[in-house]
DNA sequence: CTGAAAGCGCTAACAG
DNA sequence: CTGTTAGCGCTTTCAG
């Protein structure tokens, strides 16, 4: 295992310092052209490679963003998290990402993590049973940016970016009713969770508004999931009367129930239609294909690196800010579409 | 922003050196368990936090293993990547992730992003289009491990964990066959990949075992998106003489494939049987539920991550091994399915 | 524009 | 079982 080339090493070829190719190498202003060429020509010959180690040690500053996300496997992860590396590579920052399996200790261990990696600044999507955020308080207290997006806390001391999950909740419940459903279920989960929650709330408004009574008995609690989703499906066709419409709180369950309702022989949208979230892939290739919101997932991994780099290098100040909402819609498709508008 | 208590801060409190403190934390055998205990204390108690940087600095090991990956959004690769961070972490490991974008000059990047990054060991799927790998050969001079998954190097010098992609590919055809199929088309992805490339020689000589003659016209490469997939299937649609059966590398193609040939009134499997591969959940979703290849994503992951990190703690030497190969089945399902076996 | 020198916080010999 | 000592490789004053 041969030893790595320092810029000691340089410096001792070059004969100079190696203060001098440290800053050369830096592009650190004031240093002379010649000097620099030299010295990033011998680097390069020579194999050289910084040691981010000893940099960072030195500089008390890792160049590094922490991402905690409550699981990679779904779309919406995976093309925010997409976003964020393109972003933070271009500006010279790695990504280190950890899952909290939705469990809320999980994130609280990762958090540590995050900490104990000395992040320079932290982007956050909460996991189903998060009740606090005290584990992002230590990066407050030391100064390190934290930046929740999509799954954000209630509390209005944190800077989050979303989308207006009331309103699209409220849009696409209002677009059932308009379809003539009368009884329209609602398939949520955690309502812990913001975007749960504020889905949820966007239903009941809706009907309310429409006059159509809210009952309990129409909401469904799971974790979404196509095991759980399939158990809610089951259990809305085993009700006396069954609902006209279904509002799923995203996609993938929002599919299960439409399996499950064809192979009970009912017609979709007919007997019942059905509407979704996020706009998953699986929306447009499922058969009918299904109602949904159009999530700016790349957007919003874009935009929440983006301030934090801005940020962090002093461009703009992220903390005085409070929430940043993107644009989102509403996408109709054949799941609940009864009528020509 | 208050200083980092550091383990002079600590021996200082408690008048004993800070070797003395840096072995308590770490467990190292041969301290008194009272001093230890003391230590550990103490060290809660002033906040203290380890300092990665200087220990790695020091100890010339990250304790990181680089993960790249063609790109994070797919159930395979989340998948995999869940159980990679399960493993590590356990173990004390962290994980950077980086993604290709399938693009082969984006690979060369993060191998050397990861190289600079010191990792202690990378975990590597390839991109579409990466010719060479040459690009980890600085890894081997360094005697870091590299080890491929699922999308592995030609050239028998690499560790790798695959599954047997020419045996399903194979079974998945002569299925086909059994179920009266007689003209089999076939939607690939670059064969440079062993994974498509495998696929279709199972392809290929289950046919000629069953004495079918291959023909070119019936292979349709792309890259397997949705769009792509889209076009595919309408191409197929226009030929002269529509195939019978589909054979195609992964579920999200057979599923954009049923799609438009339902569109157009196909029956399937009646008029078209098809299979694809991966069992990625739209396979079931879907309707008919397409039948497929059981993909061990989850325990690919995991024996990549322990293979790595037990040959990190010296316990076994992977580099002697050559390739791995898991368990994997025919799934068989509705989009296939003409006869009760 | 460049050099000297100090030190970031930790660990590993080595010596007791 | 514990202390002393000497760096790991880099950046950053402070002087020139």
């Amino acid at each position: 295992m041969n030893k790595d080339i320092t810029i000691y090493d340089i410096a001792k070829e070059l004969n100079i310092s190696a203060a001098t190719v440290s800053r050369a190498l830096k592009d650190h202003s004031g240093i002379n052209g010649n000097t620099r060429k030299r010295v990033v020509e011998k680097a390069r010959q020579m194999g050289y490679r910084s040691n981010f180690f000893a940099s960072n040690l030195r500089k008390r500053k890792t160049n590094t963003i922490g991402v905690i996300i409550p699981r990679l496997n779904s779309h919406f992860v995976s093309t925010a998290i997409a976003a964020m590396e393109k972003v933070a590579s271009a500006a010279g920052y790695n990504i280190i990402i950890s899952q909290s399996n939705e469990s809320g200790s999980k994130e609280i261990i990762n958090a540590q993590t995050m900490f104990d990696n000395r992040v320079d600044g932290l982007l956050v999507s909460l996991a189903y049973d998060t009740d606090t955020v005290n584990h992002f308080s230590k990066f407050a207290e030391k100064n390190i940016p934290v930046i929740f997006f999509d799954r954000v806390p209630e509390s209005t001391e944190q800077v989050s970016i979303v989308i207006d999950n009331y309103r699209n909740g409220y849009d696409i419940t209002k677009h059932l009713i308009e379809q003539g459903c009368k009884r329209i279920a609602h398939v949520t989960a955690n309502l812990k969770r913001n975007v749960y929650n504020e889905r949820f709330s966007g239903y009941k408004h809706a009907l309310m508004d429409a006059g159509i009574n809210f009952s309990d008995d129409l909401v469904f609690s799971c974790d979404l999931s196509e095991q759980a989703s399939t158990e809610v499906a089951a259990k809305i066709l085993s009700m006396k009367k069954l609902p006209d419409g279904l509002f799923a709180a995203n996609d993938m369950s929002a599919a299960c129930c439409i399996r499950v309702f064809k192979q009970n022989g009912l017609k979709i949208p007919k007997d019942i239609a059905i509407a979704g979230f996020n706009n998953d892939p699986v929306s447009r290739l499922i058969e009918p294909n299904i109602t949904t919101v159009n999530y700016p997932a790349f957007q919003m991994g874009e935009m929440a690196a983006t301030y934090m780099i801005n940020h962090l290098a002093g461009l703009t100040n992220i903390l005085i800010t409070n929430k940043i909402i993107l644009k989102s819609e509403v996408l109709i498709r054949e799941s609940s579409l009864r009528k020509k508008s």
